[in-house]
DNA sequence: CCGAACATTAACTGATCGGTGCACCTTGTG
DNA sequence: CACAAGGTGCACCGATCAGTTAATGTTCGG
C-alpha cells in the first residue's frame, strides 16, 4: 500500500469512527467504507487499537490546526482571539455531520485511565490547554495558566452540550460565559 | 422476577455499563455480573436498548437526587448553593470508580440525535439545567435562565476533563470559573 | 516476455454479539 | 398434595467481531 493509500485509510477510518463510534464500526465495514482491503489494513496496523491511535493522531493535528487558523482569521488581538475560540466552535457546531468531540467519544468508550486510547485523548486536551494558556499569556493575563484552564472547561462543556441540545444556543451561551471570564482576568 | 430482583438487575446493569461501556458489555456478561439469568432479563426487557433506557432512568434519578441533597447539605443560601454544585462535583470526581458522566458516554456511543438513548441523555441535561435555573432564580439573578445555562456548560466541561486530566485540579478550576460567573450575575 | 513484489478478493478461524427455546427447579397458593 | 408462576441453566440461532490465510490478480524492473 502506497503512503497515499495509507492516508486514505486513516482518513476513511476517522470519518467512519467519528460518525459511528469505535466499538460499533467493525474492521470489515471499515475496509468497505475506506475502500481499502482488509488485508491492506493489517499490513500497516497490527491491531484495531493501533489504527484508532493513528486516526486520533490525525484528528488531533487536523483539529488544532483548524482551530488555530480559524481563530487567527477571526481576530488579531490575543484578547479577541480568546473570545474568537467560541465563534470558531459555533461554526463547527453548525456544520453538517457534527457529532461532538472525537476524543471525548474515545475516552467514553475506552474508560480506563491507562488505556492507550484514553491516554492519547488526554494528551489532546493538554495540547489544547497549552494553546489557550499561550493566548492568555499573550493577552496579558496575570495568571495565564488559570485562564487557559478555565477556557478549556468552557470549551469542553460547550462541545458536549452542542451534541445534546441546541448547538446554536449552546455556542452563544458558551461565548457569553467566556466573555465574562476573560473580562475578569483582563480588565480594561 | 420479583420487583426487587428487577431492581437488582437494573442496578447491576448500571454498574456494569458505567464501568465498561454500553457496546463493550454484552448481555451474557451482564447477566453474570448482575447475577440474573439471561432469560429473566428478556422477561422484563424486550431488547438491550430497553434495558439501557431503564438504567438511564435510574441513573438520572440517582444523580439528580444526590446532587440536590448534597448541595443543600453544603450550603443554605441559594447563591452559595450555586457554588456548592462544584464542591459536590469535586467530591464525586474523587470517588473510587469515577469514570465520567453516564449520559455523555451514552450520547458518545449512540450518536444520532433521534436515537432514543441520545434523546434520554439530552433530557437528563435539560432537567439539570432547569434545576440550575431554579437555583439562579432563588438567588435573585436578573437572568436566571442565562446563569443556569452557563452553570451547565461549566459543569459538563468539568466532568469531561475530570475523567481525562487531574480530577482535583479540574474541580478547583471549575469552581473558580463558576465563582467568577456567579459574581457577574449576582453582584454583592 | 518473465518473474519477483505487492495488492486484491474472499473464505476462514474461534469468540462473542443480541436474542430465543426448552427442560428443569423452586416457591407460594389452593 | 397439585398446580401454576416465575425463576434458572444451557444449548442454540444467524450475524458479526478481530484477525489470518490462501489463492488470484496487477504492476513493475530486467
Amino acid at each position: 500500500m502506497s503512503a497515499s493509500k495509507r492516508d486514505e485509510l486513516v482518513q476513511g477510518a476517522l470519518k467512519a469512527f467519528y460518525a459511528g463510534g469505535f466499538h460499533a464500526i467493525g474492521m470489515d465495514r471499515l475496509a468497505k467504507e475506506a475502500r481499502v482491503s482488509k488485508t491492506a489494513i493489517y499490513k500497516h496496523f497490527r491491531t484495531k487499537e493501533e489504527l484508532i491511535l493513528a486516526t486520533l493522531r490525525l484528528r488531533d493535528e487536523q483539529f488544532r490546526n483548524w482551530l488555530i487558523r480559524r481563530v487567527e482569521a477571526l481576530a488579531d488581538d490575543p484578547r479577541d482571539q480568546l473570545l474568537a475560540i467560541f465563534d470558531a466552535l459555533g461554526e463547527w457546531f453548525l456544520e453538517d455531520g457534527f457529532k461532538g468531540c472525537m476524543f471525548i467519544k474515545a475516552s467514553s468508550e475506552y474508560l480506563d485511565r491507562d488505556d492507550p486510547i484514553h491516554v492519547a485523548s488526554a494528551e489532546h486536551k493538554r495540547l489544547l490547554r497549552s494553546y489557550f494558556t499561550d493566548l492568555a499569556r499573550r493577552a496579558g493575563a496575570q495568571d495565564p495558566e488559570e485562564l487557559g484552564k478555565q477556557i478549556l472547561v468552557m470549551k469542553e462543556g460547550a462541545i458536549v452540550l452542542a451534541h445534546l441540545l441546541d448547538p446554536a444556543e449552546i455556542a452563544a451561551d458558551a461565548r457569553t460565559t467566556a466573555r465574562i471570564v476573560i473580562s475578569a482576568h483582563l480588565p480594561h
